[in-house]
DNA sequence: ACAACTACTGGGAGCGCTCCCACAGTTGAC
DNA sequence: GTCAACTGTGGGAGCGCTCCCAGTAGTTGT
């Protein structure tokens, strides 16, 4: 009672040393039974676990990580230039996911907004000092060399999304492809006979999957050489203006077009205005299909069928990936090295290294379709 | 390049030492280069700063905050029971002040999800520990223990927000009386006439708070005894269905209602479905505002006019009114103490103690009104 | 019986830093 | 000339942990 220094940072909380010595063990055991090291006697192990309960133990982060060599932390990286994406539920429910599966383990999760150039640098050279373990980047630019940095300096990373289909990055995906051919394919089925698209910025890998998806629709449905009709296929920027103009371009080229598929919910609100404004009713005259399931799509008038990605599952599935792909942690029993086993052709498509993740979107009826 | 251990976390950058060695100092005189100490020779300091540059030289964290007691850490803490909250802007604006204000700090970003209670105490416990310097807590309710636990365990907090009007935790808030002032005297100045209001639970302080701007500002205009007519304030609970059930029963009581104030924008896309429903136009028969500016508000038909908090800036408050709160930061020069220097009533209302803080709200002018 | 294991255990070393004490070197007052 | 009061400086101690190496029992084999 008489120690403690005058003032300072108050006194932390009980250390290993005094857990060990209320249960009577040595340092070492204590370690661990923290650590839930088999190689102990359950006697020693009850004492310990008495003693830590009893004295409401936390193990000092920081000691662990200078020990150990490791930062017993894992990065999110977002890149903020497009604060649009930052308002979209994508990010939070990648963090929703993100730290769900991360509850378990312990680990701190540290948010890094990178907004510069300086910042992304600083991050870099942090990242390369391995004071982080692993990092999880989310929606990267093609032409963002952070992931390229982390690669070269032995930092494991893993993206939200992929930049191009050869993507070499360990990365999350959902299903934009498969996606986009049950939004047609669904447009289609309802008897809609003229549908159009309202496609990405093209330099975006998950716009060019999503038009894919259409075209494949298509051509599975009309069995006519040719495919789909291009004037059908109008090109956005993923903005609501850009979206307004490309219906705008799509009902002067084909009056008669009776369904429109958009590559984000945004373009699809922005659509919703241009057929306002032409006179045409959603969903009798046109029917609307959106992409993302954002709050957007939830508030229009009519509510926008859409197509959901599993968002908050893939932010728990990259931080599954990182931690395999971290030294130490060898996540689960490891057996396809050499093996090969036999892959059982899930709806998750992981290639054998576990390194590349696609998860499948699902279609969510509403009125506008 | 013979050195390292063959595998293994990989060797992590150079240490203060080897940039001691470099500089041809000592550790102690490159530390308190390091850390901005004012007593070091220009000499030293420019060979310690020549050799960080060269070796790239970046400190453990883990280390540091081992040998300071400090955590070198903030916590962000959210809870997500309602996880409609953490789709809305707000936090991740809330997000982007804090991790703007802390880009300069070093400081870490932890960020915890609270979801249920076994969580909370793990956190609560975590934080007694002195594992973090401080806590952002973001949107607590009424009834949750945490900011207590905090204060009884002498650990830094601010909420965002206010639990009651003697809010004794500090606390960032936005002006959610004057905001919803302005709201109304908007549309009084438009020429409405009936202007009835949606509030959200009276179990929550903001929503009293927004209440009683639409109060005052109505008293004030009317000028007569009585003040507002209480059959056109009708409670909501902050979802869209409430708030299109509200609606109906206002205009249930009072067919001739020409405007309303809704305490929130997903209220008031309920309210406007009501309306769409009753046959009534959107701003020619009804003229409606919303508050928080959040994507519905942007994306409605017609878009509405609503009352924007300045969150990002409150972010960063939070993050400043923390490190004054944390021992051994002493902020700004910390002249008002024992002073009570004479408060500029500005539109940033702060007590003598910087502990509270309210900042302005705006009116955000759309086609809804 | 003794060696050769295996199953646990204790505690030293050391992670990279900050804190702080001791010790120059310099100045100024007496 | 002495003594104090500085300003810089180096480096020891130690933060709380993990790693690992000896060590002690207990078990089996020959």
């Amino acid at each position: 009672m008489a120690a403690g220094r005058a003032e300072g940072t108050g006194r932390s909380g009980p250390t290993l040393e005094q857990v060990a010595a209320r249960a009577g063990v040595g340092r070492g055991t204590a370690s661990r039974v923290i650590n839930g090291s088999p190689r102990v006697s359950p006697r020693a192990r009850a004492a310990v676990e008495a003693a830590v309960a009893e004295l409401g133990y936390v193990p000092h982060r920081a000691a662990r990580a200078l020990a150990a060599g490791s930062a017993d932390t894992l990065a999110l990286v977002v890149p903020e230039q497009e604060n649009r994406l930052f308002a979209e539920p994508y990010f939070s429910e990648i963090l929703r996911g993100v730290s769900s599966e991360l509850a378990d383990t312990d680990m701190q999760l540290l948010l890094t907004l990178i907004r510069d150039e300086r910042s992304r640098d600083r991050f870099a050279r942090y990242a390369a000092a391995r004071r982080v373990d692993g990092v999880l980047l989310v929606s990267v630019h093609g032409d963002d060399p952070l992931p390229e940095l982390l690669r070269d300096a032995g930092v494991p990373a893993v993206l939200s999304g992929r930049r191009s289909a050869d993507e070499r990055v360990p990365h999350v995906d959902s299903d934009n492809v498969v996606g986009a051919q049950i939004a047609v394919e669904h447009l289609l089925g309802r008897g809609r006979r003229k549908v159009a698209t309202i496609t990405g910025p093209p330099d975006m890998y998950a716009a060019r999957c999503r038009l894919e998806g259409y075209r494949e629709a298509l051509r599975a449905a009309t069995r006519t050489e040719g495919g789909p009709d291009e004037r059908l296929i109008a090109q956005g920027d993923f903005t609501e203006e850009g979206g307004r103009r490309a219906m705008l371009r799509l009902l002067e080229r084909d009056p008669w077009v009776d369904a429109v598929f958009c590559a984000s919910d945004v373009m699809a609100a922005g659509a919703r205005l241009a057929l306002r404004e032409a006179g045409r009713k959603v969903p009798e005259d046109v029917a609307l299909v959106g992409f993302d399931d954002s709050a957007v799509a939830r508030h229009m008038d009519p509510p926008l069928t859409t197509v959901r990605q599993p968002i908050e599952e893939m932010g728990r599935a990259m931080v599954r990936m990182l931690r395999r792909l971290m030294p130490g942690e060898d996540g689960p029993p490891d057996g396809a090295r050499a093996k090969g086993r036999a892959k059982g052709g899930g709806a998750d498509a992981a290639d054998e290294d576990g390194t590349r993740l696609v998860l499948p979107t699902e279609l969510i009826r509403r009125s506008s379709s």
